[in-house]
DNA sequence: TTTATCCCCTA
DNA sequence: GTAGGGGATAAAT
């Protein structure tokens, strides 16, 4: 094999590297993000490149060559952000610290360097990996000696993956671009030309010359626009072609060299605080640095007790050999106490050969007092699980310090999961051991009490050493942030022990409910199908799609009115709907569906997830995953249980009390347009809510210019939609879609609606501009949502993001406001000790079950609790009712 | 066995 | 038009 030689584009990677790491910065407030992604990508690539010589190429400041071809080039790139800015210097000198070449020549990009050292690698017969996915060099993957890489992906694109991903060969890319055109580079290509129809006549006509000879041959519209274009392409192609001759005042032989400065290195990362790259530099495989110990002996437990009492925050972790807390059985506890410390106590551990262990019995009674004294520096990753796991042995948690994945959620919702694994990867650049790399998967799988007590240790202590470590990076990111902490103490964290309750309580289902409407489903989906095969003439897959639509458009030759967002002919609702208006199938199609939905989500499925041991439905709420603040359910989701038609209705009939309990379900009434008027302060939104005026016929009143008595049913059904859309950001043509009304029309409805409440209006823009501004929204409790395509080029992405800063401090707020009622309500239930249980949460809903005596009193109490719990500058309106079943109740 | 697509349920 | 979860099929692995 050849020598070969990587080149690295620095900007890029720093580009890079700002937008995928968080805002890292020292203790004096130097940011440094960008530079620790930057010198981990290096140390990556270092460590693959296996000693081949690392290049690295920065573009200079100054006037390039293509700028004197065409003044607009480059000129609507947005200057360089502050932050990364000052980003730039530090990354420079730790490559050249490492001791790869650095090269920057003035007024010459980045690009034409690159492709210069390729072909000087050329030359002197070496390979040449560059390290980039930029559209303009994939042109250098023409010489079969050059490759691109995706580093992150170890992707090489050579000229097959160039050809898959572009359609064209590289020695066609420069025709391709010349002809599509850069927006990012702001050089326009031909109208209408993409780089599908570029790739088609390149394929056609081989190279642009062809094109150009055949121009007259290409109809239509885009054929026009080649031939006016002509001039224009023969300067992209300049524009766009690389420069293979630039002087770099060096030999080759030069960029071979490796010139590292240990010294200079070890002051920089100092300097910037980065102690988790040094010791990666320092030592290779990190694992030897930490210490994690098995737990076996009361000894040892001793040790970790007394480093407990002694400890500021330690964190805690469970093992246990199933995921549903009401029934799991406890298989060890992990601690640390210090950073690249831990230990792992294993209690049920089962296997051959395997040692012996503390009894449970012993570390309970032992452990299990110090953590309840110590809780209060306590912390863990998901506590939601592990506090009723430790409850149900006798551990009572209700008072911890801290949770990794809910500080993680607040700073941030949205910047990466919150799983511990993605935690450490994004905040630690850390790879964790997973939980499948100890137990295999599916049928491989084991139990975690199988697993050796070596293996288990490595894997459980280093749970718990970085649940720790992420405290500590969380903390410091946390410093600067009060409302954050705020939020998490007095909402998150709190809230934390009233979800484990209300996943412990469960709900009853009445299975036998259940059963008996699922085999009237059957029955009835069975016939629907039989009239399906009739018609077709030939039996199908009535829930494959894909067979549907053969059917539909290709043996019935029904019309296509829609496609998928992937080209496929439709058969969503919507489309069925209009067909059915003349065919017979689909009807029977939308009939079926409806029910086989019923079906399998929701009358199989609930029977199936019962759990077997407390007979009632356990869900999981997910505290950290919405982007605006809500909770989700899974397994199952309650959220999504049917109401709007009767046959859906009749599975929440199968939501029960026990004998002698009654449900109680209380809602808040308009919370989201509420909170709209509360921001807002519109005044005739205001008015509407201060004085208990139903508010979509006051809006229909308003912009139907007639008296709120005269209001017609269809006019008060327009309003709703114009209400709700205005929450989602909609513009006229969703209120098209809404209404079956036309776009002129519907800009009348919004204009006259913006000129009636003008509050609204003038909120909607502020509260754009400050996205704009900020890059984040708010909730009334500062909960944020960073929108980071508030200011993208790409149109649809920026309107996207300016539709989730309307919406996210109304649905937001409205989540922050539902999370203190349960709060609150929780503190009122504890306070009176009654026998109340909160079973569910559905957004702006809640549900109880309590016996049927104090019913009446409960749901008073709870509705009063639910309106009082913030106060707004209009009045919060909670309806609440009482029922033996989910369905009567609400 | 995992992943993507389509469809559909909720606030 | 906002925010979610999940079932079934079919393709990718």
């Amino acid at each position: 094999m050849k020598d070969r030689i990587f080149v690295i584009d620095g900007s890029s990677y720093l580009y890079r590297a700002y937008h995928a790491m968080p805002p890292l910065s020292t203790s004096t407030g130097r940011p440094t993000g960008a530079v620790k992604g930057v010198t981990n990508m290096l140390m990556n690539l270092k460590k693959d490149s296996e000693g081949s010589p690392i290049i690295v190429v920065f573009d200079a400041k100054g006037k390039t060559f293509r700028n004197e071809i065409y003044s607009e080039y480059k000129a609507n790139r947005p200057p360089m952000p502050d932050e990364l800015r000052l980003q730039l210097e530090p990354v420079k000198a730790i490559c050249k610290a490492i001791g790869f070449p650095l090269i920057e020549i003035k007024d010459v990009e980045a690009d034409d360097v690159i492709a210069t050292i390729s072909r000087m690698a050329k030359n002197a017969k070496f390979k040449c990996v560059v390290s980039s996915l930029d559209k303009d060099l994939m042109q250098l993957v023409e010489d079969p000696d050059t490759t691109l890489m995706n580093t992150m992906k170890h992707e090489i694109f050579d000229e097959k993956k160039v050809f898959q991903k572009f359609g064209v060969k590289p020695n066609q890319i420069r025709d391709m671009l010349a002809l599509v055109g850069d927006t990012s580079d702001n050089i326009p290509g031909v109208p209408k030309v993409g780089q599908k129809t570029a790739a088609k006549w390149l394929n056609e006509y081989d190279n642009l010359d062809g094109i150009i000879k055949n121009a007259d041959l290409i109809k239509g519209v885009v054929g026009e626009n080649l031939r006016n274009g002509l001039t224009d392409l023969e300067r992209n192609v300049e524009l766009v072609s690389l420069k293979e001759d630039v002087n770099l005042n060096l030999e080759f032989e030069d960029l071979l060299k490796l010139n590292p400065n240990e010294e200079d290195l070890n002051r920089i990362f100092e300097e910037l605080e980065f102690a988790t790259i040094k010791k990666d530099q320092e030592e290779e495989r990190p694992t030897k640095d930490r210490n994690y110990n098995t737990v076996l002996t009361k000894s040892e437990l001793n040790t970790w007790i007394s480093k407990i009492k002694k400890s500021k925050a330690f964190a805690i972790d469970t093992e246990t050999d199933s995921v549903e807390t009401v029934s799991a059985k406890l298989l060890g506890i992990s601690l640390s106490v210090k950073e690249n410390e831990g230990c792992y106590i294993p209690i049920g551990h089962n296997y051959d050969k395997c040692p012996e262990q503390l009894s449970i019995d012993y570390i309970i009674k032992t452990l299990g007092p110090v953590i309840e004294e110590n809780q209060d520096k306590a912390v863990g990753q998901n506590l939601k699980f592990d506090i009723p796991i430790l409850m149900r042995h006798g551990i009572k948690i209700t008072n911890f310090l801290a949770d990794t994945m809910l500080m993680s959620y607040v700073l941030n919702s949205t910047a990466t999961r919150h799983g511990m694994d993605r935690l450490a990867s994004y905040y630690l650049n850390y790879t964790t051991t997973k939980y499948t790399d100890v137990t295999g998967t599916a049928s491989k799988q084991i139990n975690f009490s199988e697993v050796k007590l070596d293996i288990a240790t490595n894997y459980a202590a280093e749970d718990a050493d970085i649940t720790l470590r992420l405290f500590n990076t969380l903390s410091t990111l946390l410093k600067g942030q009060p409302v954050q902490e705020q939020l998490l103490n007095d909402i998150e964290y709190p809230l934390v022990h009233v979800l484990s309750k209300v996943e412990q309580n469960g709900a009853k289902i009445d299975k036998k409910k259940l059963a008996n409407h699922s085999k009237e489903l059957s029955k009835k989906i069975d016939k629907l199908s039989d009239q399906a095969y009739k018609i077709a003439g030939e039996e199908f897959n009535l829930d494959s799609p894909k067979q549907l639509l053969e059917i539909l458009y290709e043996k019935l030759g029904l019309p296509i009115l829609k496609k998928t967002p992937k080209g496929q002919p439709s058969t969503n609702e919507s489309t069925l709907q209009r067909l059915s208006e003349e065919y017979e199938l689909p009807k029977i199609i939308l009939q079926y569906r409806t029910l086989a939905k019923l079906k399998s989500t929701y009358t199989d499925s609930l029977i199936k997830i019962e759990n077997p041991v407390t007979e009632r439905i356990h869900t999981s709420y997910q505290q950290a995953v919405t982007s605006t603040g809500r909770l989700s359910s899974t397994e199952p989701n309650l959220q999504n249980i049917p109401i709007k038609t009767a046959e859906g209705r009749r599975i929440r009939e199968a939501f029960v009390p026990e004998k002698g309990n009654i449900l109680i379900s209380a809602d808040y009434s308009q919370i989201e347009l509420r909170i709209m008027a509360h921001l807002s302060e519109d005044k005739n939104l205001t008015f509407a809510f201060n004085n208990n005026i139903d508010v979509h016929s006051s809006t229909a009143s308003e912009v139907f210019n007639v008296s709120i008595e005269d209001v017609s049913q269809d006019q008060r059904r327009s309003a709703k939609a114009i209400n709700f859309g205005l929450m989602y950001g909609m513009s006229a043509f969703g209120l098209t879609r809404q209404l079956n009304i036309s776009r002129a029309e519907a800009q009348e409805y919004l204009d006259t609606y913006f000129a009636r409440y003008t509050g609204v209006r003038d909120y909607m823009n502020d509260i754009k501009n400050k996205a704009k501004k900020h890059k984040f929204v708010e909730t009334i409790m500062g909960r944020r949502l960073y929108l980071n395509e508030i200011n993208a080029a790409n149109g649809l992405r920026r309107q996207a993001a300016e539709r989730a800063a309307i919406n996210a401090p109304l649905q937001g707020s409205a989540a922050d406001i539902i999370k203190k009622a349960m709060l609150d309500i929780d503190e009122f239930l504890l306070k009176e000790m009654c026998d109340v249980k909160m079973i569910m949460q559905v957004h702006d809903e809640l549900v109880f079950e309590c016996p049927q005596e104090s019913a009446e009193l409960i749901l008073e109490k709870v509705k009063n609790i639910m309106e009082k719990t913030v106060s707004l500058k209009i009045p919060l309106i909670a309806e609440a009712a009482i029922g033996s079943n989910w369905n009567e109740a609400h």
